[in-house]
DNA sequence: TAACATACCTAATTTTCTTATGCATAAATA
DNA sequence: TATTTATGCATAAGAAAATTAGGTATGTTA
């Protein structure tokens, strides 16, 4: 088992926040560490798509970060915004209303 | 049920090889119409995206096509190259296990 | 001391899709 | 009959997103 990475695209956001979601808060490194452990190595999440991932999504006010120092290393924590857990739980469920959708349309092909 | 348009960025490809796997052949407008109606008007497929996909993978030599007269129209019907078949039985399958691992990640947040 | 792991970041390029067109014919409707 | 809708192809400008490649810096391990 092991896919195009292509099909990724689009969803980085929502897996973000999937995460997120189940941890709490997390530093980005150890979001596409989590990722990668979590799916045995299918999801690699690269550092030049996840960083300005995490940027874009708290420009929006969609997650938070507070830095902290951690074994002489900072860590920059995020944690989806309590004014936007709602519309963050909408757009996990909806990426798995997608899954269904797709396996629904390949299926008389399989 | 519906979903961020988004999702469906890098996974054109795969679907059109799906519906012509299904369908033996089909014309791009068809392709359109088949993917909103399989699914509920849920994927919708523009012709700007699903023309540049069509030549993209012709020349790519994973699909063929053939043009017919129709109604005093032209169809230009696409079908999966015989030497591409388990190839795009393969990047089927693919996108459906993509699916699954999708799932997996996203079930503890749900 | 070199390599690896941790931890952040940005920038150029590429890829892909959206949006907006354009062309052309047939059918339906006002 | 004139206009709209449906059919059917196509491209082009722009936006959005990820890839690839690079940079900085500290701690650990071989």
């Amino acid at each position: 088992m092991s896919f195009n990475k292509s099909f990724l695209s689009g969803t980085l956001a929502t897996i973000i926040l999937s995460l997120l979601k189940k941890k709490g808060k997390m530093y980005g490194y150890e979001i596409c560490l989590e990722a990668k452990n979590a799916t045995n190595d299918q999801i690699i999440l690269t550092e030049g798509a996840i960083y300005p991932a995490l940027h874009k999504l708290e420009k929006k006010g969609v997650i938070t970060s507070s830095k902290e120092q951690v074994n002489g290393r900072t860590r920059k924590y995020y944690a989806i915004a309590k004014s936007h857990s709602k519309t963050a739980k909408k757009e996990i469920e909806s990426l798995y209303d997608f899954t269904l959708v797709i396996q629904g349309l390949l299926k008389p092909s399989l």
